[in-house]
DNA sequence: GTAGTGGTACGAGTTTAGTCGAACTATGGC
DNA sequence: GCCATAGTTCGACTAAACTCGTACCACTAC
């Protein structure tokens, strides 16, 4: 699985999309963080579909078919977006979400491949 | 300083040693406990200074110099060991610690230089 | 207008993790 | 034996995190 990692498009956002929400800026992330809010089973699997099952842009929470109330999937996604591992932007009523590619690779190299490498527990 | 990582040797522990204590086997390592345990600044800086600075085989956790209650630093090293990052055998009093690194880049390629790279908070 | 949808914000309950003091064990030297 | 040393274990406190219900907001369709 782990050939993904370099042949995923690092995808440049289209002109004319949302500004991204208040983010870490790249120089910013720090691997702790980054570590912490990846320790979690659920966000490692949010973190992994974006990563291998995202065909289009970028996607709402609703998406991912995570059973778990609304106020939860906010949380964990909130997380996600101030430890720097995704990046959100508005469309209309709908939070799409994109894994920060090019900057985790830029500060992290290697550690997207842990991800895509990652199995849930049984 | 990525480069520390492949020079860095694989120490086979000489014959004759104390058996490690326990811990978990390495097809058992959970990337989210290994992340987890790495989430915590002071594990961090155990386990890069045991990469960067341990010329011998291991360490006792007086080595590192930590201003630590000693209560403190056991419960650190103990999720360290339990997370499988670093393993540990008793030296008469001592209790001296390694890290897996042939398990981790087994498991894990790639997270041994994340570790390396890593730079304590300001 | 109303209703439905995608999501946030707040707050509470529960759990987990970090910190540390005090008491304890085990080893080695004398 | 005594004493110092290296580390553990226990318990308590505190802080942080996960979960989730409720209320709320913004937008769209009708």
């Amino acid at each position: 699985m782990r050939a993904l990692a370099t042949t995923y498009r690092a995808q440049e956002a289209p002109a004319g999309l949302p500004e991204p929400l208040p983010q870490p800026a790249c120089d910013d992330l720090r691997l702790e963080q980054v570590l912490a809010v990846l320790a979690d089973p659920l966000r490692l699997t949010i973190v992994q579909r974006l990563l291998t099952q995202a065909e289009r842009y970028d996607h709402a929470c609703g998406w991912f078919g995570l059973d778990r109330p609304k106020s939860t999937l906010t949380h964990h996604f909130k997380a996600l977006r101030e430890a720097g591992v995704i990046s959100q932007r508005q469309y209309g009523l709908e939070r799409r979400s994109r894994v920060r590619l090019n900057d985790l690779n830029a500060r992290f190299p290697g550690l997207i491949d842990l991800i895509l490498d990652w199995t849930p527990a049984t």
